[in-house]
DNA sequence: GATATACAAATTGTATACAATATTTATGGA
DNA sequence: TCCATAAATATTGTATACAATTTGTATATC
């Protein structure tokens, strides 16, 4: 009987916000997403609020679990947050960084760019959040990792206009992505931490520039 | 049936964890647990698992939960991260505090002095930690909140020997910090966020002091 | 006596039944 | 028709029973 996945389970929930198959501020339907998983309530409800705690859903008492809204307000600071958050996490990273650590992380990449060159927009950004994610891994500073974590989520969602936008730019912008990840992986690997927060802060400018853009197209 | 507090529930064994009643990498029994709650497994296991998204448990498949630990890497990362997150979450509290925060902040502050001149140990570390979660609240940014929150967990266990120590510096340690909340409220009041700032860097410093003072002693 | 294996006890994980709350629909009066 | 109220339905919350896993103990073998 009990065959349960919970890793599996969490992993595929996660994906599935993060790629907006499941919207921000959409309502979970217990009985549902059980059916779907095939699992019962219990199990799924402890996953639900582990998925709270990590910020990918919120819950409301007797009201039941809805996938993170994204306002104006949480957009906000999450531009004026990412950068100084990303900044540190590169700059910890690449002064502990061993050779495991960035072979992981190229494993990441290579799946990235496998994604990107069979133009797998889900395959994108689940590997770009990986990416970013497993940085924070080997930062190694569980203080600064719950922050991270919270602003892939809405990097993601935000993000979604920059992988999937039609323009003209779309490929050189995609390509200059993967490059500054080649790139941020020699600057770890070398242990060169002022390198690696230059790069990250070029890659960011890169990343809010187009979403910006995309955001501006909206309205 | 259904008298159920959750967030009662939760604040307790927040208390408890931070003022170490129970202790760093204490195991926690679900059964005892369920005993001295009077509840069910069922909601003491979602409970856990908010918990463990918080920071205050870890839980591990199949082995339970247990207090999260403070070993020397975490109080490295610890010193490392803190001053960074407190001085960008004191900035924004007084970019945006209204007066209705700093009404809810002072009664905070209030029972913290009361705590004081009871000379409530536990008081004292809940209050603290009150008032600086609630400079979170005020802060406003969903992004860095999760990172104070988990600094402040080990802020209040780490520094136990700020509150608690028998040296003839303790009173005026503890009145001096007292003091600097007073000060941060009036920043905060004024919008004054560098002042705020400054004030926060000083009250971390006296706090580091403190209670590296405290960890020498130990070795 | 030390180690490995098999059994027993304790603990965690899951499913289901039922209770409490929220939401929807139906009903009655103005 | 409109609104308020009340029943019916759906959804969330809790307790309990049982399954699976881990941990502890005893026995056998070398």
């Amino acid at each position: 009987m009990k065959k349960i996945d919970k890793n599996d389970i969490l992993d595929q929930l996660r994906r599935r916000i993060i790629t907006m198959d499941l919207t921000p501020g959409e309502p979970l339907d217990e009985t549902l997403l059980c059916q779907e998983l095939n699992i019962s309530r219990t199990p799924l409800r402890e996953i639900l609020r582990l998925l709270s705690g990590e910020g990918y859903i919120r819950i409301m008492e007797n009201r039941g679990a809805f996938v993170s809204p994204m306002d104006y307000h949480s957009m906000r600071n999450f531009f004026q947050t990412a950068p100084m958050i990303y900044a540190a996490i590169s700059r910890l990273a690449a002064e502990r960084a061993l050779p495991a650590d960035i072979d992981r992380l190229a494993d990441d990449q290579n799946r990235f760019r496998d994604a990107m060159e069979s133009q797998s927009v889900n395959g994108m950004i689940y590997y770009n959040d990986r990416f970013h994610h497993n940085i924070g891994v080997i930062a190694y500073n569980e203080f600064l990792q719950p922050s991270l974590q919270r602003l892939l989520i809405d990097h993601a969602r935000i993000g979604m206009t920059f992988w999937n936008s039609h323009d003209e730019t779309r490929l050189d912008r995609i390509r200059q992505a993967c490059a500054d990840h080649d790139r941020l992986i020699e600057a770890l690997a070398a242990n060169a931490a002022d390198s690696a927060v230059e790069i990250t802060i070029e890659h960011w400018q890169l990343s809010k520039w187009q979403t910006l853009r995309g955001l501006g197209d909206l309205s």
